[in-house]
Formats: structure tokens, sequence, C-alpha cells
DNA sequence: AAGTGGTCTAGACCACAGC
DNA sequence: CTGTGGTCTAGACCACTTA
């Protein structure tokens, strides 16, 4: 049935079968055989088998399940940007989305990345919150926020949820925004569980830097994570 | 060394350390040692090893050439978004040499979003290029651009590659970018070709909006897809 | 020919889910 | 407990690149 040939390989020829049969006889949900039965019926190793499932992972066709099993995953998504529009995010209304969840409030030491574009010291005090922003009940954006504790007053942060920025201005902060980057990649997988997505669709990754207006000075340094198929990222060039 | 422990598999620890070295000692290009011989050196097999490296791999950070070995990519290119950049004078100004490929030339009749976005009737003549540029010889990007025909002037589009502003500029036409709009999605099959790359990496999606500078009238709308692991667009704001 | 990554097998044990 | 997927080892051979 399988013939090992040169650029086809058994794995590959186990996930083109494989989904050819999901799309012929699974529907969402099923559950595929145990893997030691797939690899017995396609006489392979169990190893070859499962790299074959690999494929269709990746593909986002189905998914693992730790205990439980292999389950077909409902269809393909749809990417329009049409329908991305509908939630569309402005990059300068950032930081004022309508549900903000705090999931994480640390201070750690300043290193690396976070102490240099924070022009800090190595080891300076650092609040680390990490926060949700959802728009219309649904999940849109992780944000881990980087705020120099030494720049912040006297205040302790008694930041709980809300609009940040607002909160920052309560502080007789007000933060300027004076660089982004955006790329965009696969999520980690504790991203793509808060934004309840799958690990095979893109986030855009958007960096940013904001100063005090007073005093220039870094004020934030936040990594933000957007489910790409609901934003997109306007820029307007004056 | 490494340690078998719960949640933090042996191959998940390689591919952190070997992350962390990759930034410390290596540089784009470099090739990682032989499989066998890092596998020596953390005491796994090496299959466990691969492992490692596969996370590499899908991170973007390494690329696995058979029979050569395992190589760093170069990180992202920066890509500013502002008034004025246009493709080649961005790479130019990074010092990278860089390619335009022109793939496709036609004239269509204006409908939809293109017809709205470059304020024309539907139907009326458009120019619709599809161009491939490369930095250092590696695919980038791919853009579709549409050009109203009837603001062109009399001449007939000759433009064959190379810097399409450039050669819009010898028209007397000077593009001015107005607006852009970024999002994510996984590639289309003929894009995932086109930029050499698999089809479960996403690309960014830059939708821009060029107006000529005299008139004030739209003359480009482009769409461009840049592969997201060697492309970080940079937005400055004034 | 030698060195590199690519695929496959065989067998073992672990961790999680559900009865 | 049993059944499921998750990780790791050991060894083999193939395919591609370079010299």
């Amino acid at each position: 049935m399988l013939i090992r040939k040169q650029g086809n390989p058994l794995y590959k020829q186990i996930a083109d079968l494989l989904e050819q049969e999901i799309h012929q006889f699974y529907k969402a949900e099923d559950s595929l055989p145990p893997e030691q039965e797939l690899a017995d019926r396609f006489s392979v190793n169990r190893h070859t088998l499962r790299k074959g499932i690999d494929q269709l992972v990746t593909k986002g066709l189905v998914e693992r399940v730790h205990g439980r099993g292999v389950f077909v995953l409902s269809g393909p998504l749809d990417y329009s940007i049409g329908k991305a529009s509908r939630f569309s995010a402005n990059l300068v209304a950032l930081g004022k989305g309508s549900d903000c969840r705090l999931l994480r409030k640390v201070e750690i030491k300043a290193q690396g990345n976070i102490a240099k574009s924070l022009e800090l010291e190595l080891g300076a005090p650092v609040i680390w919150l990490e926060t949700l922003r959802s728009v219309e009940e649904k999940p849109l954006c992780v944000i881990s926020h980087y705020l120099p504790k030494q720049r912040l007053g006297e205040n302790p942060i008694e930041y709980q949820g809300g609009s940040l920025h607002a909160y920052l201005k309560g502080l007789g902060i007000k933060p300027i925004r004076k660089m982004s980057t955006v790329t965009a990649v696969l999520p980690m997988d504790d991203d793509a569980t808060l934004l309840v997505m799958s690990s095979y669709q893109p986030i855009l990754r958007v960096k940013t830097l904001n100063r005090d207006e007073v005093t220039g000075l870094p004020i934030e340094y936040a990594l933000a994570r957007f489910r790409a198929d609901r934003t997109q990222l306007s820029i307007n060039i004056d």
C-alpha cells in the first residue's frame, strides 16, 4: 500500500491519506483511531505514524490531546481582510481597549532588551504587567508591559485593570508613543490559550516604546500580541 | 547538565540553550555543529537533538540544508514605513543589495476595492503589476501594484523591473504614501512558492495607498506580502 | 569517499484522562 | 486500572553535498 520512495517519505504519504479520509469520513470533534492502531494499519512504526500526524497538526487539521486522542478540528478559517476590518485596532488608539483584564503583576529586575529599551541599569526594578484585552467579549490581544519602577514616583502600582494609560495619567505621567515595530509570528502556547486561538494562526507582534512627555524618559516598554484574524493595524501618515 | 523533568522535555531545553548560544556566538550564515556532535555534547540521542533543532526551524531561527548543515538565518529586516519610504530606498538605507523582478503586467478593469481605493469608476482601465523583491538573493516580498492608467499620462507602461517609484518619477509622478494597513495571514499557495517558504509560516500583508504629490489623486494601490520571518516593520510617529 | 542531514524501525518508559 | 498520547534511546540505512 505505502511505498518507500525518494521525495515522498512514508510519513508524508500517511499524512495525505489521513487528510483525505478526514475530509471524507470525519467531522469536527471526531477522534482518530489510536496511534498504535493506525501505525499497525499502515504497517509502519508508531514514530513514523506520529510524524505523519504532526503534519496535520501543523496544518491545523487535527489537534492532539494528551491522554485522550487526536481530534479533528473544524474547517479552515477565513482570513479575509474584510472580516478583520470589523475588529480593526487603530495603532494610535492602542491601550484603550474596551475591556482590559490584569493577568499578572510582578516586580522583576531589568535585563536584556528590557533594560536596554527602558534605558535602565541591569538589575533596576521593573514592574511587569500582563494584560488581556477583549473586544465584544472576545479576546483580542495580550500585552506585556514593562514599567521602570523608579520613574513611577513614590506611588506603589495599584493598577488593577482598565485603561493602563489612564492610570498612569493619574500618576502624573503622560506616555507618548515614539516607535513601534511590527512583525508576525506563530503564537507561543500560553498566548494561543489566552487568545483562544489555534497555534497555527499567526499573531501580530507589536513592540512599542513610550516615553513620558515631560521628562522624555522611557516610561513603558510593551510587547503586544494580537490575534491577526481580528486585527488590522492602521497607519496614517500626514 | 540537562535534567529530565515533567513539562520541560530535553528537546525543549536543548532548543532554549541553542537559541541562547546562537544569539551570543553565531551570526547569520554560520552553520551549527553537526547533529551527531551536538547530540554527543548534550548526551542525548540524535533524534532528541533533532527535535530540539526542529523548534528553532519552526521559530525561523535556523534553516536546514540537506547534506550541508544547519544554518543560522539573518534576523528580520527592519522595514520602515514613513511618508516617502519606498522599497528600494528602504533597503538601500540598510546597505543591502536588492532586486525587483516583474512577474506580470496586465491591464484590467477597475472593480471592488481597487476602484474604490483608487477613486475610479467601475471598469476604468488599471495596470496591474506583480513584482517579486529579493534581498541578497533571497525573496522577501511579493507586491501587487494597481495603477490607474488614465493618470499615467500618454505613456504606455514600459516598466520592466527595478525601482517602480523611480520609473514613475520618470513619468513626472511622485507617489506619496498616505495610508497603510498591516495584518498577518498565512500565505496563499502562489505566494508561498514565490517566497520559498512553508505555507504554515505567517506573512505580513501591507496594504498601501499612494497619492501623486502634485494632483493629490491616488496613483498606486499596493498589496504587499512580506515573509514575516525576514521582516519587521518600523513605524515612527512624530 | 567522507560528512551531513533525512527517514525509518524497535522497544521502553512516562504523563494524562477516564472508568 | 487501562488506554491514550509524549518523550527518549539505540541503531540502521538513505540522499544530498563537497571535495
